[in-house]
DNA sequence: TGTACATCAGTGAACGCGCGTTCACTGATGTAC
DNA sequence: TGTACATCAGTGAACGCGCGTTCACTGATGTAC
């Protein structure tokens, strides 16, 4: 733990956590690994003491977003119980939630172009944090009579793109922002319009 | 016209045209002014003549995608017509088709972080091409009684975000690729359920 | 407690590379008379 | 129709820069006896 001195003690995570700044700053091509080792007030070449490269870098803090973002809606999703709506709706916010805290981690794991295949481990953790919202748009889905029934996959991708959508256009700087309402309203009315179309949600009101 | 020799004749599209194949092949970053002058079979240097850099063919492109863009969207917009519904709905698969059809043009519109403001120009197209989507969007909105009437600039933003958010993942290789549904139908169901939802649609199929 | 030694986690110099940009230049084209 | 000349649209060499990566090295730390 001594922080001064020839070694660090934590360089990994300090690596991480620079890398992360210049990202959120610049994004994901913006950041260089001399600058996130300069930024950690480090030598370059100290960076491959703990990774193999940039590219490797950028996995790490994708799979460590991965791992966050897996919780929070898996909490979400066990707030909401036994009522498939609740979780579904908690899970929805959680998922705005994680985009805004860990706008980094979001853009290493949405934006990077950094492949789900990369590493077991990051496949592995990719679905577990995607299978969430899986899980609470079937059981959602459930409520459904079945022939008014949408697959759920499509289901959950509408809720996917549609929550994906709002972080990249109203959720970050640039092409919304004219649009006078915080992305968590957009979200959340824009999710229950959905549900109510899809008859979950009373149509009055 | 004259194709051979020293002057190349159409020099400007032609860079354009190998900016846009570098930009849908890596990304808005990963292109270079270098290859795309390469890509034309001219000096970087030459790319001078006709930009005043990297960022300026950039927001070229950006410019002349949201001119056919805005194009588009007033044609399908016109096509629905007098049905606000009609039109809504085409200025919807229109948006999906551009990006499906302009991958390089939406990429520098929407995920170069080019900014609106960088010249009048772009702000009027860019505005001009947003507006049919609000248009389309306050004319229909104009259908549902008033106290349940969602402010216009919402809805045009529910809608932004839905089919920014189908394009981002599901038109494009990587993250939703393992969803079994063309983006069309994603996008086309999706907002067939938000529309139902706001009582635009009957409800029964 | 002290010492020898292995291991760990950094340094710093160097590399080759491609980038964007500039500059003086020159070949090709268009125009005036 | 021919010639002189201005203008246009390229070339090619050069620049300084920061990048990712490698390498032999060395200071700091931990451990065995």
């Amino acid at each position: 733990m001594s922080k001064r001195g020839y070694h660090h003690g934590n360089l990994k995570q300090a690596l991480i956590e620079a890398a992360l700044q210049l990202i959120e700053e610049k994004g994901p091509t913006g950041f260089t690994l001399s600058e996130a080792a300069k930024t950690a007030g480090v030598t370059p070449a100290a960076v491959y003491r703990h990774f193999e490269g940039r590219e490797d870098l950028i996995a790490e803090i994708a799979l460590q977003g991965f791992e966050v973002f897996a919780d929070l809606l898996n909490y979400a999703y066990d707030t909401g119980q036994p009522s498939p709506l609740a979780s579904f709706e908690a899970v929805g916010r959680a998922y705005l939630a994680f985009a805004r805290k860990y706008p980094g981690h979001y853009i290493a794991m949405f934006e990077s172009g950094i492949s789900m295949q990369r590493s077991p481990e990051l496949y592995a953790v990719a679905n577990r944090a995607l299978g969430v919202l899986e899980r609470a748009a079937d059981q959602l889905a459930l409520q459904i009579p079945e022939g008014k029934r949408p697959p759920p996959q499509m289901f959950a991708a509408h809720v996917w793109a549609m929550a994906h959508g709002v972080v990249e256009l109203f959720a970050r700087g640039t092409p919304g922002a004219r649009v006078p309402f915080p992305p968590e309203d957009l979200l959340e009315t824009g999710i229950g319009i959905y549900l109510r179309g899809l008859g979950l949600i009373p149509q009055d009101k």
